[in-house]
DNA sequence: ATATGCACCTGTGTGC
DNA sequence: TGCACACAGGTGCATA
């Protein structure tokens, strides 16, 4: 589901829900391969005051006050979902954070995500190996970061997190198209000023979905179940044969990078 | 180095 | 209706 919109999205409403509250109880309905989650989780959980939910690539940090905090990977189906106290849990939901204030679950259908404790140091070196935040960097930043190695497809480098953070296969297309990109073409045959764009683009797809709250393709749900309304809002992702809303050429779909790779061969040289 | 393929899982849509 | 298969927003690792 999630790339940087989405993600940020689910953080503003934890945020707002959970800053200032302590986890009193944790109940646990299932575990899996990604955790096992044991007495240590639930001893490093239970009664942690929470600082703030923060966000790093798609990461969501709960920061509590000892300095410790609790890091969350939603993948590709993870949801936050803040719930009612009679709340029933599904068949897919995994655990349930009950605080001094709401209560929220973790829930992942196809199980890739997880929720994990780290120590302070141990979350530095780990945020420390992403590439630079989109919405937080320049455009000249970013740009300098989509210069080499020259050989490397540009796709590939939007969605390498230690190169820009936060990305997906979702924006990654959207920015190519919208910076008139082939995703296939390989940094060293960019201009600077094809450089400058593609950050810009990067940029402005990022904020405009977020002012929808994220696209909701499939499983996507915000913290409250809601949807994000940024998918009739996308030009190629998952337009395949529709056409361009440009050129009315139709949307080209192939294998790049192993994902599903969209753009308009009118559009984009 | 990069690129590719697959693996981790479940659910859904499509075509036969 | 049933079944087989492809595919899905993400990463990580093992091979080319």
């Amino acid at each position: 589901m999630p790339e940087l919109p989405e993600v940020e999205t689910v953080r503003r409403q934890l945020h707002a829900a959970l800053a200032g509250k302590t986890i009193v109880v944790l109940d646990v309905f299932r575990t899996g391969r990604e955790f096992p989650v044991g007495a240590d989780f639930s001893l490093g959980v239970v009664g942690k005051h929470i600082v703030a939910v923060e966000r790093r690539a798609k990461l969501l940090i709960w920061r509590f006050v000892d300095g410790s905090a609790m890091v969350g990977h939603l993948k590709m189906t993870g949801k936050f979902l803040l719930v009612a106290e009679e709340y029933q849990p599904g068949k897919h939901d995994r655990m349930r954070f009950v605080t001094d204030g709401p209560q929220f679950i973790w829930s992942d259908v196809r199980q890739f995500g997880y929720v994990k404790l780290m120590d302070a140091d141990g979350l530095a070196v780990l945020l420390a190996g992403y590439g630079p935040e989109p919405l937080l960097a320049t455009p000249e930043e970013l740009a300098e970061r989509l210069l080499t190695p020259k050989t490397r497809k540009i796709k590939a480098a939007l969605l390498d997190q230690t190169c820009i953070a936060g990305i997906g296969n979702i924006y990654a297309d959207e920015a190519c198209f919208r910076a008139g990109i082939r995703p296939t073409r390989r940094l060293g045959t960019l201009s600077a000023k094809d450089r400058l764009r593609l950050a810009m683009e990067v940029q402005a797809v990022l904020t405009e979905s977020l002012a929808q709250n994220g696209t909701s393709s499939n499983d996507y749900v915000d913290t409250l179940g809601e949807r994000g309304g940024f998918l009739g809002f996308l030009r190629v992702y998952g337009r395949e044969n529709e056409p361009c809303r440009t050129c009315a050429a139709p949307i080209k779909k192939f294998v790049l990078a192993g994902r599903g790779t969209h753009y308009c061969a009118e559009c984009q040289k």
